[in-house]
DNA sequence: AAAGCTAATCTAAACGTTTCGATAGAGTCA
DNA sequence: TGACTCTATCGAAACGTTTAGATTAGCTTT
């Protein structure tokens, strides 16, 4: 800028003015500045108008893993977003690790982002302190943190377990396993609530033996399916708490002989574009990626537009179950109608 | 720090100095700059930083889709690999948008960026003079600038188009549709060569009629598979030049009331995790995508190490044939022998 | 024609670091 | 004891912007 300056012939704070069109400036040095910084290619540098200015039109998103479609599509949402905002994202990815979730939020912070979501990982207690220091805004996404009253977005992981559960009994099952994630994020939790309300609220009892937890990851998905069809009396449909998980489950499926849906009937969570294109077509609870991408991102913008201290706000949206033909009725039960119809609405 | 300096009852250049570990300072003071640090929350305010030393760590990463499994994974070694040497990674989506590309890479280069990897979008000869004058090396990644050398990691495509329609013709195939992104990209231009000398090699004369373009999504594959099934005389065999697409051919098989592989064969391009759990198991090709991402990773980091003018490398990479059931052999050619398996291999 | 506006431009101080060169004190050596 | 070398610390300038306030010049107004 300085160069610019001295070949217009102007002081540095026209040149700024220019730039930024905070004041007029005259025709005649308009045209040189112009030209001044064409002939030279300068281009602004935002650190140091970052520094100046506090502000660096950056946030930073972290999530567990990029490759778990249901975080590809809404970073890619997410990312829209922003990018529509003229900010730039960062992204990190923790591989649901702890210690690179925290090394990461350190990191973001450093560079000064101006605002932060978090789907975070592992023991929530730990992020607290993090969330509560950082003096940006920060948006939590999918997952809560216990005690921190940021701004949130969540599905309702409940009515949509609930419902995918409940229409497995309709079809007659009653022995549903379930592969869930660890307990210390919330969507887990209230996941397995679901499951073991839907079991209640149709006169059956929990059966502990049918419920396997994991990592998230496929190999967790495969063990727990292959522990889970192991059993003498194995279930007849299996729900699966996340995408990666029911890939395992699949191939344990595959592995074992057996077929799907006709051995086994699976749902899982989180919904993926080929879904109804290859076979079995699986039941999905498909999560609203876009609402979800978008309002995170919105409630983020507003605070970074200058909403600071409105109350924080909790958005939770609804699931939509996807039948398709993974969920075979089991003839026993189909005709005895000890389920009703009643419980099951979907969106 | 000035806080810290004041706490401390030292100087702003003691702190720094103790900080980055530029001098040793003493015992004494070293204990008074650390509590002050800790009383104060102290954190270093990496922009300033970044003004001063002239480096943000931070790279700047554009794809053009990031739900495209492709370059998920890529994106995610990538994002891995910078990670672990404690950079940040700024990732743009373009959309195929050739403008959202521009702003995209101006608004990196505005932010000081140390590096860029470009998986580019669009006509290639936009893109030679921003990647010229970025005084920051730049790795482009899959799709390569015609006339600009820079560093860059590639598939062997013409290899793994040649290899797969070989894999097709020895199965008796004879009419074997393509469906290809615009020839704008070098990849498209690459596996189009492939296609055609794979024919020209086993006898086959060249039908321009069975090659279809489309402009990468899913639907351009549903329209280019719709085409080509309702020739009079139909192809037997279909290959779609990337994964989004192959997903909308597909479903145009299924609306079509025909099945794969029993009416049609398929291969698509790019592998993605449950190929080969649900049916029909695609063959696909598969791209070595953690290679991939590692290999342009180490491309940039030793740049940024300081290998600023080491002559420029192009890294290409061989695809493979993963083979499932998606493709099945003609009963009429498979005895003839009229293709010779010499030409396959995988690797 | 003096005084008062307005518009255009400039000067200089910040933003929070890093780093060069200066300084001061404490040893060491002849 | 004076000259010298370390070692630990500091002062101040820089990085490239933005911006508040000062200055100047050109108009009105009376």
């Amino acid at each position: 800028m300085l160069h610019v300056a001295e070949a217009a012939r102007v002081s540095v704070a026209t040149v700024s003015a220019y730039i930024n069109g905070t004041t007029t400036v005259s025709q005649e040095l308009s045209g040189r500045i112009e030209q001044a910084i064409r002939e030279i290619g300068y281009k602004r540098n935002a650190i140091a108008r970052s520094l100046k200015i506090g502000t660096t039109r950056t946030i930073g998103l972290t999530v567990p893993h990029i490759t778990n479609p249901f975080f590809t599509d809404v970073v890619s949402v997410i990312q829209q977003a922003f990018d529509r905002a003229g900010y730039a994202v960062m992204l990190c990815c923790t591989d649901e690790d702890l210690n690179n979730q925290d090394e990461q939020i350190r990191l973001l912070l450093d560079r000064m982002v101006d605002g932060l979501i978090i789907a975070r990982v592992g023991d929530g207690a730990y992020l607290k302190e993090t969330v509560e220091r950082a003096n940006v805004p920060v948006v939590l996404l999918d997952r809560e943190v216990d005690g921190v009253d940021s701004d949130r977005v969540v599905l309702d992981n409940h009515q949509a377990v609930f419902e995918a559960i409940t229409y497995l009994l309709e079809l007659g099952h009653r022995r549903i396993g379930y592969i869930t994630g660890a307990f210390n994020i919330t969507p887990m939790r209230d996941r397995m609530t679901g499951y073991r309300e839907a079991l209640l609220n149709a006169g059956l009892t929990f059966d502990q033996s049918l419920v396997r937890s994991g990592d998230l990851h496929e190999a967790d998905g495969y063990t727990a399916a292959m522990q889970l069809l192991s059993l003498h009396d194995r279930p007849t449909a299996i729900l699966s708490a996340n995408n990666p998980m029911v890939v395992g489950a699949m191939k344990a499926i595959r592995d074992l002989g057996l077929s799907c849906p006709e051995d086994v009937s699976v749902i899982c969570f989180d919904d993926f574009p080929w879904a109804d294109v290859f076979n079995p077509q699986l039941t999905t609870i498909a999560q609203p990626v876009q609402a979800i991408g978008e309002q995170t991102a919105s409630l983020l913008l507003d605070r970074l537009n200058g909403n600071r201290d409105a109350p924080s706000r909790r958005l939770v949206l609804k699931g939509r179950l996807m039948v398709r033909n993974s969920c075979r009725p089991l003839q026993a039960a189909v005709n005895t109608g000890i389920v009703t119809a009643a419980t099951v609405s979907s969106g």
